[in-house]
DNA sequence: TTTAAAATGAAAATGGTTTTCATTATTATA
DNA sequence: TATAATAATGAAAACCATTTTCATTTTAAA
């Protein structure tokens, strides 16, 4: 966005966040994968970087992560959290979930995304006043049963 | 909405799965509370209404529940799943989520829905068209802060 | 009834996540 | 630079929500 550093700085800065080598290592992780990264996965993909990286810094760094809006958690069902950067609504990156409630396969889509964005906008906007609430991101997730799942149900 | 017993009857039914006293309970107490339970919540509001009913049941209901598409299981960072029943997506008790990413309180929001349903239901169309996907519902939420914990963000 | 399958509870095991605590690195200040 | 104050870190232990095991009971089917 802009010229200095990676877009994350100023949010780390804003929030009187040291930016360390770990810290640097996990962002990084997040923003060079599309798969949806358990803590684990991150430590792995960490720990190969550098070693000395423990697991007990990943999770304090994600939380870290989360509470600065850098990075969403989600809950997918299968017992771990996972993690994804988190872009701008309307942005490149942004994406909504199609979620297979059976065998738990996921797809980003960003199709269709514009009418949604600009629908989601306007709630955005009407909620914000209402309730008097910043609002700085959104999550949109469909559940269902996918092609290969469809016609054995249970 | 039918005249015989209670509308998830029949997803029991579909499903091949047995009404008992336990898992009648559990739905009954999903359908009079308005807030967003965990297991445990559910597992003592049922020990009120019948002592000898075990934990282990209630999570084992609330599971079975999950894959009939009755509840919806959600993980809003507190550290345990909380349950909601399931309405129909532009049914009276559907509704949307407004969540303080720092203190966690959680608002149901129902306003504006409709123009949000209506967009939604577009998106829907499409995506089970594309992805050959059968969606039964979606989730939608936005983060933020809120009235009170704005201005000493962190 | 009788039988097979499903549901249950208590206790134990699991495993992702957090805490603790001693150590190290970073920033601010003199 | 030194030096002090603060923040970040790793390893191990603790935590605790959730799952599994297994013996028993309940339910549905024949």
């Amino acid at each position: 966005m802009h010229g200095r550093g990676p877009w994350w700085r100023e949010k780390f800065d804003q929030h009187c966040v040291r930016i360390t080598a770990a810290r640097e290592i996990v962002v990084n992780i997040l923003h060079e994968t599309d798969e949806h990264l358990s803590a684990s996965d991150i430590y792995m993909k960490a720990h190969a970087i550098s070693p000395e990286i423990g697991l007990t810094t990943i999770y304090r760094t994600l939380e870290l992560l989360e509470q600065m809006r850098i990075v969403q958690k989600f809950d997918f069902g299968d017992g771990q959290a996972r993690f994804e950067l988190l872009n701008n609504p309307g942005g490149k990156g942004h994406h909504h979930h199609l979620i297979c409630v059976k065998c738990k396969k996921i797809i980003d889509y960003k199709d269709f995304i514009d009418e949604e964005i600009n629908c989601l906008g306007k709630t955005q906007d009407f909620l914000s006043q209402k309730y008097n609430f910043q609002i700085n991101d959104h999550l949109v997730s469909f559940y269902g049963l996918c092609e290969n799942c469809r016609g054995g149900e249970r």
